[in-house]
DNA sequence: GTCCTTATGTCGTGTCGGTGACAGAAGGCG
DNA sequence: CGCCTTCTGTCACCGACACGACATAAGGAC
């Protein structure tokens, strides 16, 4: 069961938006709802995946665990946002970490109702192959940065991305809320070759760095470094 | 139209596999099929994305472009494999070139035709859908690889699943035709750090190389250097 | 057979980024 | 207020891998 909110967001997400009202109802039936506290585990790499997942209020991270305990993050989710669709798509098991970074409310939805619902609403598989599309196109990106890119213009690159998701615009440039270890880990290098680097760009006053927070203030010099020196 | 060879090969491939006769018989009337040279380009990364394609016989190499001229080798395709999906869902560029790596005959269908294949066979779209899980399980896997792996434990990993899908299998060995300069193109390293550890593992009776040929004689052992040394 | 192209095998040399260590600064919390 | 944790800023060291160069070997074309 749904609050009035999940209900809410459910038909502004782009998955489920445009559906009749009905099927919306339907959805809103079978679908669950809960709060997860700040840094609880949604789901784990190796779980068997059996619900999708859309973010109410709150932020969940996405990353890969390593054996060793390393760690990259994929992606944070706002609301609005879904997640855990390819393990909902071939059945298989996570691939990713799910973990709430805020207190956060999440709509789920299990994979027999999904999959029902994708039969009576054609329309829905469509968005969704739209969204995997999407998806692919974005993870065959990183992969070719990573091939591709030295550190410096793969961290640009990132956090000009970071920036336009998660930033907030002000007069003079773009605020984002972001330890710079954090931002190693979404590159999978360390934090301190990314505090060499942030200090590079600051002599230049093309960044502004303070605890916890990065902001953009010459965003065509990030985005010249984002493409190569 | 399509020649019977492509329309056994379509009936045969996962994504068209059990459907009606007759659902078969419309694709076969508006898919194309050609041939292709060794070394043709079938389209390139940037180019509008307007078709799905199917190799009936010959090798496709699925690759991403860098502007500078290095190349990434992502996938090779065989007969019943089908590419060129990401762009067809979307409506995007293509995110990679694909080109023909033996004398080659492909079936093409437009996007257009498969959309409303889509329509009249939910089927397809659920077994796309699979697919389509698949190939971000295999992509979120290859980044997990980049970032936490190194090289050796990266090439160790690439050459058995090169071996499990293009190799030979023999009395002692896996028989695998690839030259190192390519293997070295689908981890992103060059041809003499792939070299030098294949001389290691060849120094350990692990492989044996001769001009274009690879053969893992020590499956475990390669398998063990794959999970980190 | 000979020539030519392509692939392999091996070196230095250089550099990018990882590792470990440590000091200072900024908040959080009692 | 003082204490403790977390984050930032820097440094020295080192190893892995890139780069460029070159010798050798294996086929293919003729």
């Amino acid at each position: 069961m749904t609050t009035l909110a999940g209900r809410m967001l459910l038909q502004h997400s782009p998955l489920f938006r445009g559906l009749p009202a009905a099927a919306l109802e339907r959805i809103a039936a079978v679908a669950g709802q809960r709060s997860y506290r700040n840094g609880e585990v949604v789901f784990s790499h190796g779980d068997p995946g059996d619900a999708l997942y859309a973010v109410v209020t709150g932020r969940v991270r996405i990353s890969t665990g390593a054996p060793d305990g390393r760690e990259i993050y994929l992606n944070i989710m706002e609301p609005g946002d879904t997640f855990g669709e390819i393990a909902l798509l071939d059945g298989g098991a996570r691939t990713a970490t799910a973990t709430a970074i805020a207190p956060s409310e999440l709509v789920s939805i299990r994979r027999d109702h999904f999959r029902s619902l994708l039969e009576q609403e054609p329309k829905v598989a469509f968005e969704l192959l739209r969204l995997c599309g999407q998806r692919l196109r974005w993870t065959s990106g990183l992969l070719e940065d990573a091939a591709l890119l030295d550190a410096p213009a793969r961290l640009a690159k990132r956090l000009l991305i970071l920036a336009e998701l998660h930033g907030k615009r002000s007069k003079d440039g773009v605020t984002l809320r972001l330890s710079q270890e954090e931002l190693a880990s979404f590159l999978g290098i360390t934090r301190q070759a990314v505090n060499q680097q942030l200090q590079a760009w600051k002599g230049k006053g093309w960044v502004g760095l303070s605890r916890g927070v990065i902001v953009v203030r010459d965003e065509p010099a990030i985005r010249r470094a984002a493409t190569q020196d």
